[in-house]
DNA sequence: CAATCTGTCTACCATTTGGTAAGTGGCTGC
DNA sequence: GCAGCCACTTACCAAATGGTAGACAGATTG
């Protein structure tokens, strides 16, 4: 027989849950009493390990702005130059939300929220958007895109970008289901239409 | 001395609070005694206009949803053809988001809230969809715009619009403070973004 | 083996929440 | 002039919420 399986930690184990229910039900629709049912522990468990509501929406926070700043420099990484690199991006974001939704969420939510959790958010991704607004101003500098105010460029990119990866209820409106074989359309979709925005020539 | 004034009725001022609140802190994050007292009213009169937080939520849809709607359509009324017709709603948009920017609010926290709400707002503003998808369609034909699958598309300039307008954290963590003029940069930006995107020639 | 530390639980608690019940003052219609 | 309705209030309430206090079992360490 094997030995137990140590499994995650507790502490991991909560921010899992909470990141699902913050990102899926919404940060004051979630109560540590269901979180914690879900997890079959006690509420005071969860303020073992986090002192507050507020702490934990923070962990979260900090946490999955990790796990999405690396996952996008790991896309990156191995990237080429100009627009393989905004594929890159578009491609690996389409991929989290296959796999991980719950970090896209919460994106959502907390940027809902507002400050002091957008602030954190902010800070903690601040790097990637330096890198992205400085690779736009760059493109355009040598022509190859449209000349645009590059942060209302990246804002536009990601409004349409998260967009057409979370906004399940505008798709279900639109007539659209939102399943795995959609979600690789709007991906072709969004690249395809990104392409001709930016793209010159 | 001038007969005192009417003004608005008791449920109206109701609705507009609610509207506002709903809109700017979420629905869970909003409590009937909050509203009553931002009204210098008690919690039991909005349960006498409206049974139920649910139904106030139901009703506040209700009478956005109309409002969006006759704002739309007011704007398409005396619009030309073609490509004048997106701008026309799009400056629609950015005119709804200086003027009741909680009209866009809802939108967003109804999307997010899911069924029962998003419903609502879908069988509500269904009309306009089809209206607008049916528009890209025969722009599409007329040999006007780029082919895409209509719906996608329509998700894809809903999602760049409501982000450009709707986003404040999004936009601060940019660095662009959310102002009037920044609101007029960002629709000449958009409705740029989108001519390139969509229009042939 | 005693002392301590760790992680979890039981027992509470004050506050807030949406909602009910029962008035109450004023205006209307007969 | 009074019966009745309308709009709104005071008085409650049960449930849920985030959070505190303290007990307890098991491992760790001197």
């Amino acid at each position: 027989m094997a030995a137990s399986t140590p499994g995650p930690s507790t502490s991991d184990r909560i921010l899992d849950a909470a990141l699902a229910s913050f990102a899926g039900r919404g940060y004051e629709a979630t109560s540590l009493d269901t979180v914690a049912r879900s997890l079959e522990i006690t509420k005071q468990s969860i303020l073992y390990w986090f002192p507050s509501k507020d702490a934990l929406l923070e962990a979260v926070i900090a946490r999955s702005a990790a796990d999405l700043s690396t996952a996008l420099e790991t896309a990156l990484r191995g990237a080429g130059e100009g627009w393989a690199r905004v594929e890159a991006v578009v491609r690996s974001v389409f991929r989290l939300a296959a796999r991980q939704p719950a970090l896209l969420g919460l994106l959502r939510e907390v940027s809902r929220l507002g400050p002091p959790a957008a602030t954190q958010m902010t800070l903690a991704l601040e790097p990637l958007v330096q890198r992205a607004s400085a690779f736009l101003e760059a493109e355009m500098d040598a022509g190859n895109m449209r000349r645009h105010d590059p942060r209302l460029l990246l804002l536009a990119i990601y409004s349409t970008v998260i967009g057409m990866v979370t906004e399940v209820e505008v798709l279900r409106a639109l007539g659209e289901e939102p399943t795995a074989r959609s979600l690789v359309r709007r991906r072709a979709d969004v690249l395809e239409l990104l392409r001709s925005a930016l793209l010159i020539e």
